[in-house]
Parts: C-alpha cells; sequence; structure tokens
RNA sequence: GGCCUCAUCGUCUAACGGUUAGGACACCAGGUUUUCAUCCUGGCAAUCGGAGUUCGAUUCUCCGUGAGGUCACCA
C-alpha cells in the first residue's frame, strides 16, 4: 500500500478565513493519522487576484494552528517547486502531450465574442457550453491565445467520493475549456491536475463548490492518461445568518482575528472538525492528538454546517482549562493588562491559575486580573447596586471593613488561614457570608467578580489587601 | 434556466428498518454554605411535505418543496 499525500493548496488573495481552514485541516488530519505527507502548494497563477503578502500570511495562519507540512513553501521538497508560477515549464510539457494527440486547440475567439456566446445562452436559458462552438480548423497555438481542451468523450462520468458517495453527471458538465491562459499561465482546472500528478498527490481535498467541474477533470485526468486520485469534496461552513456559504464578503473573520480575540489553535480545530464530523460518540472535546487519531472522512458529514460561535467559545474555554499552567502562561503573553508590565513570573502565574476557570478567551485576562495589579477605584456604586448589599448602612460597612482589617491583620496571610480568619469574623460579626465576603471582595476589588475571597486576598498578598480596604474605608 | 448536491431540536450532531428519536452548544430553573466563571442536576426543543416498499420507516424508492453549489482567460 501507498503511503497517502494529501494537499492543501491556497491562493494567494488574501488571508486564509474559516470557512476555508477545513480544507487544509482534513488532508492535514489524514496524512498525520495514515503516517502519509501533507503538502502545502500555492496557486499563484492568476495575476490580477494575487495580493502582496497573501503567502506569508497564509503560511503563518496554519504555522499557528499547528498544521504543519512535509513539503512547500519554506521547506522545500523533492516534488518542488511549490509555486504554480514557478512550473511554467511542466504545464507547457503536458499541454505538448495534449496538442499533440490532437486534444488541445488554439481559441479563435476574442473575449467578446466568447462572451456574446455566453449571453445568448443566458438569455435562451441554457447552460453556456464553448463546445457548442467549437472552431472546426483553429489556428496553430502560438501561445497569445487560450489553449482549450478538447473533450475527447462525450459522456455520463461516474465516480466514487468517499464523503458524498457515488456521484454523477451528465454531459452537460464537460466542457472545451482553458488550459493555458493569453498570460502564458495555467487554469487552475488544467494546473492542479497536472502538479496533483506530478506530485504523487494521493487524496483531493476541497470544497464542495468543486463539484459540478469534476467531470471536467475525469476527462481531462482519462486524456492526459494520468490515474484518478481519491477526489473528496467537503460540504460548505454557511455563515451564522442566512443560508450562504461562510465567506469573506459575509464577513468571515480570519483565523488570524480568532487568534487576537484570544482563541487557541486546537479549540478552532476542535470547532472546524467537529462542525461536520463526529466520531459516532457523544466526545465533543478533542485534543489535537484524538482528532487525529479518530478522524475519517466516512464520518464527515454531508450537508453544510452553520458557523456558531457560542459553541466555539464554549470548546476555547474548555481547551484554556485543560491547559498546564506553564502552557498556559505562555499562551497567554500578549494578553496580560498593561499593568501587569512590571508584576514578575511568579505572582502572574499564580494569579493565572486563580483565573484559569474563568477565561473563555484569552482576551479575558485583563478584565479578570486587572486589579490584581494596579490600585482600583472605589466605586460604590456597585455596593448600592448590589441586591445585598445595598441594606447595609455606611456605618455598618465600616464597622465590618475594620473588623476585618484589624482581623486579617493577625493572619498569617495563606489561604487556609485567611479563610479560618473570615469564618470566625462570620461569628463575631453575625452576619451572612453572602454579605460580609461580598462586602470584602468588592472592597478589595472593585471587580465584578473575582476568584474565591481567599485565594484573591493571599495573592494580593497582606499588605496590599490591608491597604485597599483601609482606602475602602477611608472613602467612605 | 441546465447540471449537481443537500434536508433530524434555534445551532452542531447521534440513531444494523424496530429507541420514550440520544448527546452537545445556546436558553431557562435549581444546587455547589461570597460574586462571576467552572462544575453538577433538571427543563425547553427536531425527523420539510406527499405517495410507495415493509408487519414496522428518521433510515429504502419516487414526486414535490426548500436550501446551496456551478455554468470565468477565478481558484
Amino acid at each position: 500500500m501507498t503511503t497517502i499525500r494529501t494537499r492543501f493548496a491556497p491562493s494567494p488573495t488574501g488571508y486564509i478565513h474559516v470557512g476555508n481552514v477545513r480544507a487544509a485541516l482534513y488532508p492535514w488530519l489524514l496524512a498525520r493519522q495514515q503516517g502519509g505527507s501533507f503538502i502545502l502548494r500555492i496557486e499563484d497563477t492568476d495575476q490580477a487576484r494575487f495580493v502582496e503578502g497573501a503567502t506569508e500570511l497564509i503560511l503563518d495562519t496554519l504555522e499557528w494552528l499547528g498544521l504543519d507540512w512535509n513539503e512547500g513553501p519554506r521547506k522545500g521538497g523533492e516534488y518542488g517547486p511549490y509555486f504554480q508560477t514557478e512550473r511554467r515549464d511542466i504545464y507547457k510539457q503536458w499541454a505538448q502531450k495534449l496538442i499533440d494527440k490532437g486534444l488541445a486547440y488554439a481559441d479563435p475567439y476574442g473575449p467578446e465574442e466568447v462572451q456574446a456566446f455566453r449571453e445568448q445562452a443566458k438569455s435562451e436559458k441554457r447552460a453556456f457550453l464553448y463546445r457548442d462552438h467549437r472552431p472546426e480548423n483553429p489556428p496553430a497555438w502560438d501561445g497569445s491565445q487560450p489553449l482549450r481542451f478538447k473533450v475527447p468523450e462525450i459522456k455520463r462520468y461516474t465516480w466514487n467520493d468517499p464523503v458524498m458517495g457515488e456521484l454523477s453527471a451528465g454531459p452537460e458538465a464537460l466542457d472545451d475549456f482553458i488550459l493555458i491562459k493569453s498570460d502564458g499561465l495555467p487554469t487552475y482546472n488544467f494546473a492542479h491536475i497536472v502538479d496533483d500528478a506530478e506530485m504523487g498527490i494521493t487524496h483531493v481535498i476541497r470544497g464542495l463548490e468543486y463539484i459540478s467541474s469534476i467531470p471536467k477533470y475525469l476527462s481531462l485526468y482519462d486524456a492526459l492518461e494520468i490515474e484518478y486520485p481519491v477526489l473528496v469534496c467537503l460540504p460548505h461552513i454557511m455563515a451564522a445568518d442566512g443560508n450562504k456559504k461562510l465567506g469573506k464578503r459575509d464577513g468571515a473573520k480570519s483565523v488570524q482575528e480568532y487568534r487576537e480575540d484570544g482563541y487557541l489553535p486546537e479549540a478552532m480545530l476542535n470547532f472546524l472538525a467537529s462542525m461536520g464530523w463526529n466520531d459516532g460518540t457523544e466526545q465533543e472535546v478533542f485534543t489535537r492528538d484524538e482528532l487525529i487519531a479518530k478522524f475519517s472522512l466516512d464520518r464527515v458529514q454531508r450537508s453544510g454546517a452553520r458557523f456558531d460561535e457560542k459553541r466555539l467559545i464554549w470548546l476555547n474555554g474548555q481547551h484554556i482549562r485543560m491547559l498546564d499552567i506553564d502552557d498556559l502562561y505562555e499562551r497567554v503573553a500578549d494578553f496580560w493588562p498593561t499593568s501587569a508590565a512590571s508584576a514578575d513570573e511568579t505572582t502572574k502565574k499564580q494569579i493565572l491559575a486563580l483565573v484559569q476557570d474563568r477565561m473563555k478567551t484569552l482576551k479575558d485576562l485583563p478584565i479578570l486580573t486587572n486589579y490584581f495589579f494596579e490600585e482600583p477605584t472605589p466605586d460604590w456604586s456597585m455596593i448600592d447596586d448590589n441586591k445585598q448589599l445595598k441594606k447595609l448602612s455606611r456605618d455598618e460597612i465600616q464597622t465590618y471593613l475594620r473588623a476585618t482589617h484589624d482581623a486579617l491583620a493577625n493572619s498569617a496571610f495563606t489561604p487556609e488561614d485567611i479563610q479560618n480568619t473570615l469564618n470566625q469574623l462570620l461569628e463575631t460579626t453575625d452576619q451572612k457570608p453572602g454579605i460580609l465576603f461580598s462586602l470584602i471582595r468588592l472592597a478589595v476589588s472593585w471587580a465584578p467578580f473575582s476568584p474565591a475571597l481567599n485565594d484573591t486576598l493571599a495573592a494580593l498578598g497582606k499588605e496590599t489587601s490591608l491597604r485597599r480596604i483601609q482606602a475602602a474605608i477611608n472613602s467612605l
């Protein structure tokens, strides 16, 4: 059995948005699972849509996601070059093969003429087929006109897609499409077939939008005498609203935006993988390794899936909680509040451990930890708006805070000591925890939420805790 | 319009032709002796319609309907 070779072949026309990632993820999972190779090829034959810097952005994105490739840009490999614009000679050779067999010819029409054919077909409510206008005696191809494929046999094609099942399409799907454009570069339709063959790709995995072109590819494989690879079409990811395929125009966010918003790559992968795939069990959270081990094409869904960001957020929280503290510490490096700049690593790790369970995205870090690093400003509306605390008079508040201050001043200030002290305080003040503890919590943090009170105080330290309680009293 | 594909809770999905149609997200309620979050418990909620095959269809077939894709010198 030959080892499998899969590929991802983006064109450098912009960023990778979340709708595209699965076209990289699934082939990658398959290659990793089977010990095969994952190849990255840049399809840069469209000069007009080429975007400077897009290739770098795409590569960075894939690297961040952890979708590493065995061959391609930044890596090299024995089947290169991996940029299509550097492979012109290869396409020329394959094109010549077709010309020699009489299966390719120069297109004598100009763009306007073809456009006229197209509009005519449209007005007659027919599908446009170039081969209806196939010239009888085309001129010899000199490279200045487009080179067209001459479909050798107009017939119905049937093929098997591991995801979609048995597929077929009639002659209407076949046409004399362009192989080489008048600018000398090949079209996708031609180039990807040549490249996949040259690069030994065994599984071509791409979006559903290619399904209606596959009969064309099949006819070209036949003409070129290339054995078919496994052809896989993936259902679309649809926008959260509407029924459209998720695309940049509908505001599909780039993967990098999710990165900046504090999402973990493993959560993105888990989320994207499980949109349209499940392992048949009730497992929802998968690590990267579990995904690799359990993925299979025959459990990929046939229908499109809607992008539900709520579910992504939930998964992100799940993955954040699975991280050990050192790992999480590295991930949040860019997310600390500016006030944390001068804090040392030990302190930051201690605080991070306290808030880990509360984070849904890494971006939550500042709001969760800000008051650990800078003096909060007392905001008495937080007490006045609290349904329990608003019943307390300012005198009572002062009494409670002073008692807390004095009791804490005698504590050794470990979390356990603090808890004991707080419990005693409950008795001496004869107050409910819901009131007393809430009051103390606000007095030291002035934050809408915080970790357990004893942990918060311990992390703050004795000096800071006492100072803040005193400051609260002073601001009464 | 031609060709092609798809169709289970609001969303992601599970279910050898036989299940009270299961799980998860979201939402709602309660609990975990401070808040928020986590976690736990419970609740709400679905087989697009019509025929047919069958003792029995979510499942198989056909016809509708709806949705999507495609019909480029874009990929």
